[in-house]
DNA sequence: CGGAAACTTGAGCAGAGTCAATAATTGTGG
DNA sequence: CCACAATTATTGACTCTGCTCAAGTTTCCG
C-alpha cells in the first residue's frame, strides 16, 4: 500500500491522487480544512485526463460550473477584448486555482489554455457552495482564494501603470522564482512555460521589448537565458531591478 | 410612519435607513437575498457619520474586519508601491462594494479615501460569514461580488495594457456613465469626483496626459468640460474612441 | 528534413513623459 | 467675506522609452 502510493505520487499527471496524498495540498487548500473534511471535498473533486500543449480548458463565454486546480504543467488565463486581441491575465502554476472570473455572470470571461502538459482538478463550483455552508472554513479558504486573485490582479495593475519594461519583466521572473519555490523547486533555475509573447502580452509589452530586455539582464550578468531556459545569477541584482516585493 | 421614511430616505448621507429601504439596495444586494433574510444582514450592519473628503476609510496594513458598501459619495481605494508611491486601483460609486482585498491575508493591502462627503454602511465580515452559512444566496452573492471584482480588475488590465491614453480616459468616462445611469442618474451629465490626477494614476498616465486628452475630447466635440462637470455631447464618439465595451 | 513558428537584433519613429511656466480654483484665517 | 496661499489644472517645448517595421536566425515538430 505504501509502495502503491509513493508509486501513485511518482508521476505528476497522475489522475488518482487523492487530495490528502497531493504534494500540493498545502498550497492549494492550506491547513484549513481538516483530514476528515477533506474526504468530502476529496469526493467531489474530479481528475480527467492531462491537456496538451494549446488545448482550452475552457473558453470565454462557457458556462462556468466549476474551478481549476493546476495538478502539474502550466495554465495562461486570457481575455478576449472588442477587436479580437488577447490579453493574457495570469499565468496558473501547480497549486494555484483559477476560473474564479465565471462566477459573478455565471459564464466564464476568461478563456485558459494549457501551455505544456498540464493537469488539473476540477472543483464543481455548485457542489464546493455546498459544502462550503457545512464547513466554514472551507468558505473562509474560498473567500481567500478570491481575495488573493484580487490582490494579485491589482499588483498586475501597478506594474502596468508604474513600471518600466525592465521592472516589468524582473519582476515577473521573481514571481515566477519564489512560486517555484514554494513548491521546493529551485528559485534560481527553471524553465518558462510561456512564450515571449505571452509574457509580453502579459506585461504589456511587445516581444521584442521582451527579447530586448532578455538580453540586456544576460549581458549585465543577472541572467543566464538560455531560450526558456532561465538561471537567475542574481537574484540581488533582479531585485534591485524590479523595486517591488514579490509575493 | 410612511412621512418619516421618505424623510429618512431624503438625505443620502442619513445614517438610519435600513436596507430594505435603501434605493440602493438592488445594486447593492441583488435581489439575492430575501426580505427576512434582509433584516438579520441588516442587523449586523454598521452606520457610522460621514466621512469628509480626504478622511480613510481604512489604512493600508490595518487589520481587517468589514467590507464596506458605498451609501452616498465616492471613495477611491489605492495601494502604496514599494517606493512610497501610490496606485489607484479603484473608485467605487453608490452602491459599490470595496474592502474585499483585505480578506486574504486578514489585512487591507489598499487603503481607502474618501474623495468627497461619503457615507457608508460597514459590513462586519466575520458576522457575515457566519450568516452567509445559513443564507446560502447570500454566500452565493459574496462570491459573485467579489468575482465581479476580479473581473473589473481584469477589465482595468486589458486597459492598462492594450490602450492608447484617449482610449483609456474615455473608457474610464464611459464607465463612470454607465455606472450613474444604473443609480437612475444622469449618464450623459455628472460631476467626476476624483481629481486628473486620480484618473492619471488610476490609468496609468499623468496629469498632462489627462488634462490634454480632455481638452482633444472637448475641441473634437465629443465631450463639454467644465472642471469636474462634464457632459457627454457624442456617446456614440466617446465609444468609438474606446473601443471597449464597458460594463 | 523542411516548413512554420518563435526569437533576436537593428533602425527609425511616435506617443506619452518630463520639465517648466502660467492660470484657475479651493480653502483658510484674519 | 475677502485676500492670499496652496492646490489643481492647462498648455507648450523637448526628450525618451518602447513600438513598428524589417531582416535574419534558431527552434520546434510533423
Amino acid at each position: 500500500m505504501t509502495s502503491n502510493v509513493i508509486a501513485k505520487t511518482r508521476c505528476h499527471h497522475n489522475s488518482q491522487i487523492s487530495c490528502g496524498d497531493c504534494r500540493l495540498s498545502s498550497i492549494c487548500l492550506p491547513i484549513s480544512v481538516h483530514v476528515d473534511e477533506l474526504d468530502r471535498l476529496d469526493e467531489i473533486i474530479q481528475r480527467g485526463r492531462p491537456l496538451h500543449k494549446g488545448d482550452h480548458l475552457y473558453h470565454a463565454n462557457d458556462p462556468f460550473t466549476s474551478v481549476y486546480a493546476v495538478r502539474s504543467g502550466t495554465i495562461k488565463s486570457i481575455r478576449i477584448t472588442n477587436d479580437g486581441e488577447e490579453q493574457v491575465t495570469g499565468f496558473y502554476l501547480p497549486g494555484e486555482i483559477l476560473g474564479m472570473d465565471g462566477i459573478a455572470r455565471n459564464v466564464h470571461t476568461n478563456a485558459a489554455i494549457a501551455l505544456e502538459t498540464t493537469s488539473v482538478c476540477e472543483i464543481p463550483f455548485s457542489r464546493m457552495e455546498e459544502l462550503s455552508l457545512k464547513i466554514p472554513s472551507l468558505q473562509r479558504h474560498f473567500f481567500q482564494l478570491m481575495s488573493q486573485e484580487i490582490t494579485t490582479d491589482q499588483q498586475l495593475i501597478t506594474l502596468l501603470s508604474k513600471n518600466s519594461a525592465e521592472e516589468r519583466v524582473a519582476a515577473l521572473l521573481l514571481s515566477i522564482s519564489s512560486r517555484n519555490h514554494r513548491r521546493q523547486l529551485s528559485a534560481s533555475l527553471f524553465r518558462l512555460a510561456m512564450s515571449r509573447a505571452d509574457i509580453g502580452n502579459y506585461l504589456g509589452l511587445t516581444v521584442e521589448t521582451v527579447s530586448r530586455v532578455l538580453s540586456r539582464f544576460q549581458k549585465q550578468d543577472v541572467l543566464k537565458v538560455d531560450k526558456k531556459e532561465i538561471e537567475i545569477l542574481s537574484l540581488g541584482g533582479l531585485k534591485k531591478i524590479a523595486r517591488v516585493d514579490v509575493s
